[in-house]
DNA sequence: CCGGGCATCTAGTCATTGACAAGTTCTCTC
DNA sequence: GAGAGAACTTGTCAATGACTAGATGCCCGG
């Protein structure tokens, strides 16, 4: 029960441990400089142990990964509206970059893994109802079009903000905001699908 | 002078035959997998030949890098007005898929690289031009904003695509065409700004 | 209370890799 | 035709991921 950093033979939550680093050290350097052995050493545990919770390096970023959907599915839940869930999706990339990055590079982790699978369909299914909220609509596959349009737009905004691209645009303003207003450019008023 | 594969002690043209092998396995199995010495294997020299031309698997990921930016340049330049301009964004990232990947993970290379950032500097100004000819404006900084919108919105589906996201969605259509018609469906006739 | 079973972690090893150093072979120029 | 330098090779080292076997301590049944 050594809560404490005691160190006794049994560390008592290395997995989590492990994941934490594995996330700090792919927020600060990114995913292709991870290490299994640096993590352990950072942890204070045998160069091996991590594999016993995680199997293998791509075990580990499957795990990142699945982590990632299901904040990801969580966050994206909150929202009210389309434009709040697109808020919520660059909210999501900026406040877990390690996890967004590693859960959009599927040669990364293993795709298969059922804990992840399970954790994707929640966060897709999060992200299609945004989309249901969509303008009237009628045009029939131009509707999926839309869907894609808006994820697009998300995801672009999240990407480039993530990899440094937008620090000149945005001159230190607050992310989230410009990217509220931004949306506010493209859904015009005839267009939009909030209140 | 062996254009020929005739196996003289130089090679002829490694560098670029390490690039091209290079390109192909990062397409194939993403920027993590790259090996210096599987590179130098299948061009046939020896383990230590690929550092002579990129110095630092660094090195080589850097001159993928900047010979993106290079070509990426060219596409956004032929390309008349915003819109067609978006399309060649994806076009570039669908026919070089390798390119793409490592240019927008910028802790892959060195980024102070005077040959990366000449090629980045044409690139950036390529894609300025596109946004200048958005509409009349006059709203101030909301102008920066909507050329990070449709940045955004090109970036995002070209990353989307890649990652294999929206292959759902997309259905075996046209990726190119998808995104001119999405297009038509975000910028509508008042707010658009091609002709 | 205690003994066995099992999850957790350690120690040791191997093949592979990136990086570097030093030497070899070719080419080009003066 | 020699020497200077570019292009490539051979050899080596530390670090890593993956695997195996073994040590340790917790928990549960009797």
């Amino acid at each position: 029960m050594s809560n404490e950093r005691e160190r006794t033979y049994h560390h008592g939550d290395l997995r989590r441990a492990i994941l934490s680093a594995a996330l700090d050290a792919i927020a600060a350097e990114g995913p292709a400089a991870l290490s299994l052995r640096d993590l352990a050493r950072r942890a204070g545990v045998s160069h091996a142990a991590p594999a016993h919770h995680f199997k293998d390096r791509t075990g580990l970023l499957t795990a990142v990964a699945a982590e990632g959907y299901a904040l990801f599915a969580d966050a994206l839940a909150g929202a009210p509206d389309l434009r709040e869930r697109g808020v919520a999706y660059v909210r999501f990339a900026a406040t877990h970059p390690a996890h967004f990055q590693v859960m959009f590079q599927p040669d990364l982790y293993r795709a298969d893994d059922p804990d992840l699978l399970s954790a994707q369909a929640r966060a897709t299914d999060a992200l299609r109802a945004g989309v249901a909220d969509l303008p009237p609509g009628g045009r029939g596959e131009d509707d999926r079009l839309a869907g894609v349009a808006a994820w697009s737009l998300a995801h672009g905004f999240a990407t480039l903000l993530l990899s440094g691209n937008l620090s000149d645009a945005l001159e230190g303003r607050d992310p989230e905001a410009a990217f509220r207003s931004l949306t506010g450019l493209i859904f015009t008023p005839e267009n939009r699908g909030d209140g």
